[in-house]
Formats: C-alpha cells, sequence, structure tokens
RNA sequence: GGAGAGGUGGCUGAGCGGUCGAAAGCGGCGGUCUUGAAAACCGUUGAAGGGCGACCUUCCGGGGGUUCGAAUCCCUCCCUCUCCGCCA
C-alpha cells in the first residue's frame, strides 16, 4: 500500500509515476473519497467529543451522589446522530481502502521506462551459452528419452500443467533443493525457515497478492461445523507469502534488523489468465518447487540488500556453470507490489533463449506497511516501517530444466556439475 | 473430538460498568554519581489517526450487541494453555 499522506500530499506526482507501469490513478474518485472522509471524520469525532464529555459528567454527578437523570435524558438524542456518523465514516474509510489496496507500488527512479518484457535492460551477462555440435532437444523430449519425465501420469493422476518425476531426475530435483539450500545457508548467511503452505487471506493481503490476485490463486474452502463453506485457506503461490508474513505486526529491535530467511516451500498457481503459454514441458506448473530468499531490512540498506540478494541467486547458476544475464525490469512489466525488480533468465538451449529463473525485487514499504511490520531505531524512537525484498534462489522445477538442456550430450545423457555430485550420491551422470 | 482456563502496552502482569490509555515490575530513553562502565537513585517512556494549531478521536485477540458511559456485561468467531481421547 501506498503512503495515504503522500497521496494526499500530491496526487498528481503519485498518478505520474504510477503513469510509468501503464496505470492510471482514479485520481478524481480518490480526492472525492478523501475529501468525504475529512469531513466525516470530524464530523464524528466531534460528536464522540460530545459523547463522552456528557458521559462524564454523568459519571462524575453519580461520584456526588446526585441523581443524573436531567444530563442523562440530555445525552440520548446524541445516540442517533453519532451512530450514523460513525456509519458514513466506516463506509467512506472501507471504499477508500479498497482503491488503495488495489493501487500498486511506485516505480523506483532508477526503473527503465517501458511497456513490457521487449523494453527490459539488461545489467549483466555470464557464461557462454554452450556450442552443440548436434541439434540440442528440449527438456521434454530429454526426459521422455531417459524415461524420468513424465506429463502424462501426473494429468491422469491430477490434470493439465503437473509433472511426474522419477529415479535420478527425482533425486536430481531434491538434491537441489539440498544444494540451493546449504549454499545460501553457509555461505550468504541466511536463516533457514519451515512454514506453513497454507495461508489465510490477511498474509496474502500483507504481501500483495489479495485482494487483486485472487484468481491466480488455489483456494480451499473449509466447511464448517454447520457445512458452510468459511473461513478459507490459500494455498502459497509462493514462500515470500509465509516468510514475510512472520514479521507481520511486529516491531522489530534495530538490532534484530536484518533479517535473511531462506525457505523451501513448493509453490502452487492457477494462473487462470495465463494458458495457452509455456503449455510444453514443466516451465509453467500449477506445482513447483522453489527456494526463496526474503529479507527484511532497515529503509536505508534496502537497495544495497537488492543488489546483494540479486548475486546470492545469481550465484547459485554460476555454481551450477549455467548462463544467465540478469535484467532490470522496466516500469509497464513489474510486479503488483514491487519497486525495483531484476529477472536472472537461464540460457534454455531447447528454446534458443534466456528464460526467467529468478526474480528479486525490492518492494521498499509497500508490503511493510499492508503488514505492519516495523523496527525501532536504537535511539527509541517511533516505530518505523521496515523494507522487505525477496527473490528467487532458484525456482527448482526451471533450473532442473536448464540442467538438462544445458548438460545433455548427443545420447541424451545429463552431465551434471560437480557442485551437485556430492548431493547426487557419486552419480555425475543421468542417462 | 470431549472437559476446563485464558488472550491487556516492547515484555511480564494487575484491573472486571464511570477522569482507566490502563497499577506494578522488566526493558528503553534522559539525568545524578563515576576517569569510564556497572550498580544505585531521580525523571521519562504504548500505538494509530485527524486538525494550521490549543487540542481531539480511536485502540485492552477479531467482529457484533447492551448502556448516557465498556478493558470490565452479553453474543459470536479466532487463537493459546492444561487434562482426556484419537492420530502421522
Amino acid at each position: 500500500m501506498l503512503d495515504p499522506h503522500l497521496i494526499r500530499a500530491d496526487l498528481d506526482a503519485v498518478a505520474r509515476r504510477l503513469a510509468r507501469r501503464g496505470v492510471e490513478l482514479p485520481t478524481a474518485r480518490l480526492s472525492e473519497l478523501e475529501g468525504a472522509r475529512k469531513a466525516a471524520q470530524i464530523a464524528t469525532q466531534e460528536l464522540q467529543q460530545e459523547r463522552n464529555a456528557r458521559s462524564k459528567a454523568i459519571g462524575q454527578a453519580k461520584a456526588r451522589g446526585e441523581d443524573g437523570a436531567s444530563l442523562m435524558a440530555e445525552v440520548g438524542a446524541l445516540g442517533d446522530r453519532l451512530q450514523a456518523a460513525e456509519r458514513r465514516l466506516e463506509e467512506i474509510q472501507d471504499e477508500l481502502n479498497e482503491v488503495l489496496l488495489g493501487i500498486p507500488n511506485l516505480p523506483h527512479d532508477s526503473v527503465p521506462d517501458g511497456r513490457d518484457e521487449a523494453d527490459n535492460l539488461e545489467v549483466r551477462r555470464w557464461g557462454e551459452p554452450a556450442a552443440f555440435d548436434f541439434a540440442p532437444r528440449d527438456h521434454v523430449d530429454l526426459g521422455a528419452k531417459l524415461g524420468l519425465l513424465d506429463f502424462e501420469s501426473a494429468a491422469r493422476i491430477a490434470a493439465a500443467r503437473f509433472a511426474t518425476l522419477s529415479g535420478p531426475l527425482a533425486r536430481l530435483h531434491r538434491a537441489l533443493i539440498q544444494f540451493m539450500l546449504d549454499l545460501h545457508t553457509t555461505e550468504h548467511g541466511y536463516r533457514e525457515v519451515y512454514v506453513p503452505y497454507l495461508v489465510n487471506a490477511d498474509s496474502l493481503t500483507g504481501t500483495g497478492q489479495l485482494p487483486k490476485f485472487e484468481q491466480d490463486l488455489f483456494k480451499i474452502q473449509r466447511p464448517d461445523a454447520d457445512g458452510a463453506l468459511e473461513r478459507s485457506l490459500y494455498l502459497i503461490p509462493t514462500a515470500e507469502v509465509p516468510v514475510t508474513n512472520l514479521v507481520r505486526g511486529e516491531i522489530l529491535e534495530a538490532e534484530d534488523v536484518p533479517r535473511r530467511y531462506v525457505c523451501h516451500t513448493p509453490c502452487f498457481r492457477s494462473e487462470a489468465g495465463s494458458y495457452g503459454k509455456d503449455t510444453r514441458g514443466m516451465i509453467r506448473q500449477h506445482q513447483f518447487e522453489k527456494v526463496e530468499l526474503v529479507q527484511i531490512v532497515r529503509p536505508e540498506d534496502s537497495y544495497a540488500a537488492l543488489e546483494q540478494l540479486t548475486a546470492h541467486a545469481e550465484t547459485v547458476l554460476r555454481r551450477l556453470g549455467l548462463p544467465f544475464r540478469t535484467v532490470a525490469l522496466c516500469a509497464g512489466d513489474m510486479g503488483f507490489s514491487a519497486a525495483n525488480t531484476y529477472d536472472i533468465e537461464v540460457w534454455l538451449p531447447g528454446q534458443q533463449r534466456y528464460r526467467e529463473i529468478s526474480s528479486c525485487s525490492n518492494f521498499e514499504d509497500f508490503q511493510a506497511r499492508r503488514l505492519q511490520a516495523r523496527w525501532r531505531r536504537p535511539q527509541g524512537k517511533k516505530p518505523e516501517l521496515v523494507h522487505t525484498l525477496n527473490g528467487s534462489g532458484l525456482a527448482v522445477g526451471r533450473t532442473l530444466v536448464a540442467l538438462m538442456e544445458n548438460c545433455q550430450d548427443r545420447e541424451g545423457r545429463i552431465h551434471l556439475p560437480a557442485a551437485l555430485h556430492p548431493y547426487m550420491g557419486g552419480v555425475s551422470v543421468i542417462g
């Protein structure tokens, strides 16, 4: 959520910055609501003040042993007016809040202009795509040839857009998770956490998935005692949600502040809007594993943290020897809650292009405001909002795809990088 | 699932219809003392919102209700703890 003060103070500047994302701020409606809010709030508070003063007088009269009946008669008439004023104020605030919750974050000044993916800016590139002296297969063909990757059984068990892995490929998948967790905990200073995979609506509102993107989520309805459907939970679309919510409603002490978490979870995405994209293979699935990096930092440190976190994610690819490039997302391509985002894209020989394997974002105080996640500066000042960041470190399924496609030989065998050998029980070649 | 007990400020914890936004302790901050620190002592210290301001409003797990007035009474939901049952 944006700072309401900022919106009040300079609505046009906010609108201009949002226009870079291709978002039109409903300025007329906002200023109308804000005006109504102010009037209603002042009116309500005046009535409350009057009621409080008179009620107090009744109390004092009674304490003196007086009757107070005449005073009570005076206040009676106030009740209805107060209630009406309170209702009206609540209505306006609900409406205002609804609008506010639907406004995306402001892009940082350093974010390049642009409408979509095509306008993203490459900031660096690492590794050389291998020159194959044969036509490289994509992971679907490789998996089928190896007999270790199968979409039909997954469709039978569940539905389209699921996959089953078996044997050494299933082990490789697990090995990648262990490798990533070990790297980030032992070398990059993250604390490993295990969290719920089902979360409530408040958590999703906190990180920004709700209210706007409910259609992307799998929702679990829980029948209550009467069989009525209430108290829904949602399957997490990313560990970002439960992990960032670790600090929801907290006031952290200064020495407790940078917090760095790493967490492996499955992720579940309904992605109702994107059918038809990446239908082949395991690039876009309803269920996938991810190792996520989350940082809770002091506001002044968040941009340094973004560089650091992105580098931590890149390190995974470096260790695996997978060629990648890092792009700065343009304003139009960034996610709802992000102020600044780097995508890391890995080279996929099967597609002859770089594909997103990690997205590292600084949310500044946007999520923190929704979460009421705060910290106290050393000198015992007022609590201030923290800044939050996260990034995949990495998406496991896509890493598996990249390994298969980049490390294949003419016969369709997969030659694993040395970094994974300890996690594979000595197996260095699959197939 | 059954029975019971609870949810109060950064933390612990009192209050159970009327100056209670809330005692006390811890912690934090400021000061005295000290070469410095600790200890001791004194003072101070919740959050959010509104108003140009003097100030005002809201908040005692969430929501609803009773009342002139609710942390305190009622309803409901959520959560925590103890015992029993069941269970990976």
